[in-house]
RNA sequence: GCCCCGGUAGCUCAGCUGGAUAGAGCAGCCGCCUCCUAAGCGGCAGGUCGGACGUUCGAAUCGUCUCCGGGGCACCA
């Protein structure tokens, strides 16, 4: 059992104990909130309970707490209760918890502080979902890096969890991405023309482009007088962009008759598996890809849409079909199936986690940027209107990353071509260290990535600090067989021995993980995680500036060394729910 | 106009489910390698927690109002 639990026990026992003999009045205990101090001063841990229960018990906040601890009963993990300021109780720790502390990390290896709060309830985790429209961009990089960590995080306090990215294969813009493809094809056969302002501008579009050309040759060829017949201007031309747009997308079709498909999936194909290396190299595996095409061929899409029907929340208006959602809180109805009978992006969403509500999933996390943050309302209110149980379903808004080079910030847009790449940005600074940076900002906090900073300054980023402390650790077990030391013994270690400062903060720490590990996945925040690797870094290099390790008493070098030890364990473990590599040396 | 997020040290950010003297990294200044990796360690300096009012024994943390910055409010995806 976690020590906080044990001492939240211990309290409410004496509690009931004081209920039952009169001492206080009746009442439901309030939950008994146990926390680690800030100050050695106060101890180890600390609890409010008697400022809070003083009213009711209508008496002073000290004389509650001094009653308390008189009765509380001795135990081997508190060494001394104090009462303290306005009312605190405060609990000094025995050295057993510590000593148990590092037998744990040893015995548990990388499962140290994992949990079972989860029970093993079936999550499945939605995240990235990029537009197969272009490469992933460092925005893209955050969504991904937190999604992953998120992941990593909910298995290990004990959740099923399944991983998952919804590609956007149908819909208006993948048409925009295949005229784009194929125009620059028909550059490629030596046509001209103004390239439309909202198709896709990116180099991508021309490597897209050449494939094609490389295995059709000119079989895709139409005369560029023929494909503008009868399309609206472009908006430089006075026109409208997106009557051009289309325009041009009807054209398409009707010219290329079958063959649109093979540009259109040439584009798919491509781009999907570039997004998909990109997140493989990047650490970044997803259990499934679902197609959102695939809710079109199964007919789900038209059973979500009739179901919402049936249960009375649709109307038509203006030759569309409209959801009431505004029945749910919702500022405005919204549109499932447009008067040109095409289904809306909305209605494809209603579709989709409705498929994972009847996959069994008990809860579904979305990971969503937040310009996408006027989506929640609808969704959780077609789902309720699909008699689903809305509080299943979670959306955390990622922040954008605002893009500074040389001080100026940078425009970030797929249509225009003009974005840094996650590629790039990895290329540059690392897997591990973008990992890492990414992760360091909890999701709702914009970010201001400095790419000159990430870049100039790569060896001052946080994840070398901690990863650096790993390979120090690794560097002194290595050398122990060149100088003929008996590698670390845990079952025979003295503990005792460890009286250092340093070292009993350092077994504080360890212990502490547990805690952070738990809350980090409660609240959704693996930022918790990095920073407590970074203290517990920062613990160990400062031991290993004070006192040596490999040194002549057997006693005393083999309870540090298994102490180290334990160090490396929990750096590695914690690195690695960050998808960030522990590396022996540097 | 409405909605979401942010405003804490020169910069980037923790802390926010109320707790006891507000923390870290970077930048600045001063020290530490004949010794297990100096990508390290120690020290100094640096803050009206945007502002006001309120709730409370207690507010950076909760509530209301307000100012500033980012984003969103489509028969786009």
């Amino acid at each position: 059992m976690k020590l906080k639990q044990q001492l939240q026990l211990l309290v409410a026992d004496v509690l009931k104990a004081m209920i039952a003999d009169d001492l206080l009045p009746a009442i439901d205990l309030p939950e008994i909130s146990i926390e680690r101090t800030r100050q050695k001063e106060h101890g180890d841990y600390s609890c409010n309970i008697a400022m809070v229960l003083a009213k009711h018990a209508r008496c002073a906040p000290r004389d509650l707490a001094q009653q308390i601890v008189d009765q509380l009963p001795d135990t081997k993990i508190i060494a001394k209760i104090e009462l303290a300021g306005p009312g605190f109780i405060n609990f000094y720790l025995t050295d057993e918890p510590l000593y148990q502390a590092i037998r744990d990390v040893l015995s548990e290896g990388r499962r140290y502080g994992h949990t079972d709060m989860g029970a093993g309830q079936k999550v499945i985790v939605e995240f990235v979902s990029a537009n197969p429209t272009g490469p992933l961009h460092v925005g893209h990089g955050r969504g991904a890096a937190y999604g992953d960590a998120l992941a990593r995080l909910l298995r290990a306090a004990g959740y099923d969890v399944h991983t998952e990215y919804y590609v956007n294969d149908a819909g208006r813009q993948m048409n925009i991405l295949a005229v784009s493809v194929w125009l620059r094809y028909l550059e490629l056969c030596g046509e001209e023309m103004d390239f439309p302002a909202n198709a896709y501008q990116g180099d991508y579009v021309w490597d897209i482009a050449a494939s094609i050309h490389r295995s059709r040759g000119n079989d895709l060829h139409r005369k560029i007088d023929d494909v503008f017949v009868g399309v609206p201007p472009d908006e430089p031309l006075g026109g409208d962009k997106e009557l051009h747009i289309d325009g041009l997308i009807n054209r398409a079709k009707e010219l290329l008759g079958s063959d649109y498909e093979v540009v259109f999936d040439q584009g798919l194909n491509e781009i999907t598996d570039n997004i998909r290396r990109d997140l493989s190299e990047f650490g970044v595996e997803f259990d499934n890809w679902f197609s959102e095409r695939s809710l079109h061929h199964s007919g789900e899409m038209e059973k979500a849409i009739q179901t919402l029907d049936e249960n009375g929340y649709l109307y038509e208006k203006e030759g569309a079909k409209w959801f009431r959602s505004t029945d749910f809180g919702d500022e405005k109805d919204r549109v499932v199936v447009r008067d040109n009978g095409q289904t809306t992006y909305f209605a494809s969403d209603i579709a989709y986690h409705l498929d994972k509500l009847d996959r069994g999933y008990h809860r579904l996390i979305d990971i969503w940027g937040a310009d996408h943050h006027g989506y929640v309302a609808r969704v959780k209110a077609a789902l309720q209107a699909l008699n689903a149980d809305k509080d299943r379903f979670e959306v955390l808004l990622v922040q954008f990353a605002i893009l500074y080079r040389g001080g100026e910030k940078l425009a970030m847009s797929t249509r225009s071509g003009e974005f840094v790449t996650l590629r790039e940005l990895r290329n540059e600074v690392g897997n591990d260290a973008a990992r890492f940076f990414y992760v360091l900002r909890k999701c709702e906090q914009h970010m201001d990535f400095d790419l000159d900073l990430a870049k100039s300054q790569s060896s001052d980023n946080p994840v070398y600090y901690v990863q650096y402390a790993h390979a120090r650790i690794c560097s002194v077990l290595a050398q122990l067989t060149e100088r003929s030391m008996p590698a670390p013994d845990s079952d025979n270690a003295k503990f005792e021995l460890l009286t250092e400062d340093h070292e009993k903060e350092i077994m504080s720490q360890l212990l502490r993980y547990q805690e952070v590990l738990e809350s980090a996945a409660k609240n959704h925040e693996p930022h918790q995680i990095a920073y407590y690797l970074r203290d517990l870094a920062n613990a160990f290099h400062t031991y290993y500036n004070a006192h040596q390790f490999l040194i002549d008493d057997e006693g005393l070098r083999n309870a540090r060394l298994v102490l180290i030890q334990a160090i490396r364990q929990v750096l590695a473990g914690g690195l690695d729910l960050l998808g960030v590599s522990a590396p022996e040396s540097m």
